[in-house]
Formats: C-alpha cells, structure tokens, sequence
DNA sequence: GCGTCCAGGTCTACC
DNA sequence: GGTAGACCTGGACGC
C-alpha cells in the first residue's frame, strides 16, 4: 500500500542519546518490524497508530551530547493536528527521547559487570515498543523455541497476515493487526504461520485486544507493576513475556539469559537455569533496582566485549 | 534412519 | 498456593 508524506518535525532527546544503537542494537533487535531498514543515520520503518499504520523516516541530525532526531511521517489519508500531537507522543515514547540516564551511568561507574559496557554503549536506550500487538507476537513466539524457529513464525506471520507498504522509495513489511488475527481462523495461523500451540495464544491476545484493553500508550502511563500484571491477564503471557513488553522493559530472564546471568552474578552458570530464575531477578533487582531493565539490555548487547574482559564465552548459550 | 531430548514459557489439573 | 505434565515443532545428538 502506498503511503504519501503527510508531516515532518524534529525531536531533540536529552543528552547523551544514540540513536543508532538506541534503534538498531548490537544484537540485532529491531524498533518496530523485522523488515526495517538503517542506513548510515536514517531508520525506514512501520508504526500503526490507532487503525493508521504510518510509514517513518528517520533521520539522527544531531551528536551524543547534542542529539536531534529529524522526523517524516506518510500515511494513505490526511492526518488532522490532534492527530500529529499523538503521533508525535508515540514517536518520543518509543524513541525514549525524554528518558534521563544520568542515575543509570551514576550506578553503572561503580558497578564491575556494567562499568565498561555502560561507556561503550552510552547513549543507547532500551526497548519502548511502538505497537502492543506486534511486541506480544514477539514475545509469544520467543517461547519454548529456538531462535531460528522462532524468526520462522514471526516472517511467516507478517508474510501471510501482514502488509507491505512503500513510501520514500522503500518497501517495509509490517505485522498484521489484532483486527485481523482475532476475525483468522485458529487453524489458519496454525498451519500458514507454523505456530504450533501458539496460535491459540496470539488469537485469544488479538481477540482481547479487541475487546478493551489499554493501549501500549495507556501502559506507559501506568506504574510498571500494574502494566506487568495487566499484560499477565492476557491468555498465553506470563512473567517472561510481561516483562519483554512492557515499557521500557523489565527483567525478562529466561533459560539463555538465566545462563549468562548466572556467570555474572555467581560466577557460574546455573544447573537449573529456569529453577533459578526467580533467585537470579531478586539478585538483580538488589543490584540495580529500577535500573534492572537497563542493565539486562546493554549486557545482552555487549556479549562479545564482556566475554572477552571475563575470559568466559558468553556468545555460545 | 530412528528415538529422544530440549529449546530465549505458560496453562491446567490436581493435590 | 504449589507443582507435575502437556503443549507444536524441528534441530542436535546418540546409537
């Protein structure tokens, strides 16, 4: 679907902010869909707001201590000014732009496992996800898989349920709405997407999306916790997943991450590593209070430096 | 080639 | 409230 240039503006983020890492991490993750595109300093990418999806340009103008971030939203139809004020709150709360990380760095100079990371990465902020839906898929297809298996399903969902559209002479694949999954028949996703058992999951979480429940925007506006325990209301997401998606993220250790922070934490990697959970997010917590979240990015970001700087190989769980 | 295990969890039934 | 067991699928591994 073509999307033509409807307006444009500028954001300037507190300092230090990068943009690159904060949209395009080390590790390969991606803002908003799979099927982004970043180049040199400019991110082509699909956000959907309400029932619009709008195409997005981009464009870091600025530096780590004077950052700027130029904007350019298409979309198929007019967007009216109350409309802009929105698109423009989505873009700062995904983009993280008002977040200050000076407390994170105060806490990270005096911390072993951080200190050197923390200056490599600076100015990278975590994960703020546009779009409620496309982070649920996400985190229910990361579930009880492989990687590789787990990428499967999601470019199966986008290529068989999802949309493609072009604007600013760029293609960009995007993930289908809760509207559509929760009217696609079970068997459907189950045999086009391979989901397996979780395809009753991403239509009963599509189907409660459609019914009422907060926006992504709604929950950035709650208490952490009480957007964590409203997302566990949903079929098919437990603490893990909760975690994952909530804004700004929390501390979503999982049998891989469990590994790598049980080295770090305890020198070891655990025997048990889902036993373990529970008592390696307490020990984080502990360590890093509201900063947990931080702290689980920018290691999961830095595997390769710190295995190096520990003399253990991080890289291979 | 075949059987078993397990993976970037969650739900349900049962105690 | 705590906890086995089931759940799709497919790659890795042992034999």
């Amino acid at each position: 679907m073509p999307l033509k240039k409807q307006f444009s503006g500028e954001l300037k983020p507190l300092s230090p902010y990068n943009f690159k890492l904060t949209v395009s991490k080390p590790a390969g993750w991606w803002w908003s869909t799979p099927f982004e595109e970043f180049e040199e300093n400019t991110l082509w990418t699909v956000a959907r707001f309400d029932d619009t999806a709008l195409g997005l340009k981009l464009l870091s103008v600025g530096t780590l201590k004077r950052p700027q971030i130029e904007f350019h939203v298409f979309a198929s139809k007019k967007i009216g000014n109350e409309k802009k004020g929105q698109i423009i709150n989505l873009l700062e709360r995904s983009l993280l732009t008002k977040q200050d990380l000076s407390d994170f760095y105060s806490l990270a100079e005096d911390d072993q496992i951080l200190k050197e990371t923390a200056q490599r990465l600076c100015g990278m902020h975590t994960v703020s996800w546009p779009e409620l839906f496309s982070a649920l898929i996400l985190a229910v297809t990361l579930q009880m898989s492989p990687m590789k298996r787990s990428n499967d399903m999601m470019n199966s969902i986008i290529d068989e349920f999802g949309q493609t559209f072009s604007f600013d002479g760029k293609r960009i694949r995007y993930w289908p709405s809760f509207e559509k999954i929760a009217s696609t028949p079970v068997r459907d996703l189950e045999r086009k997407a391979n989901l397996g058992y979780r395809a009753k999951f991403i239509k009963k979480i599509a189907q409660s999306l459609n019914d009422d429940f907060p926006t992504m925007n709604e929950l950035y506006m709650m208490e952490p916790e009480e957007a964590r325990k409203k997302l566990m209301t949903l079929h098919g997401i437990g603490e893990y997943s909760a975690e994952l998606v909530m804004p700004g993220m929390g501390f979503p250790l999982d049998i891989w991450s469990a590994k790598i922070f049980g080295i770090l934490l305890n020198g070891e990697a655990p025997k048990n590593p889902r036993e373990d959970i529970p008592e390696l997010k307490s020990a984080a917590q502990k360590r890093w209070g509201k900063w947990a979240g931080y702290a689980f990015v920018y290691v999961l970001n830095d595997l390769e430096n710190i295995s190096k700087r520990i003399g253990k190989d991080l890289t291979s769980f």
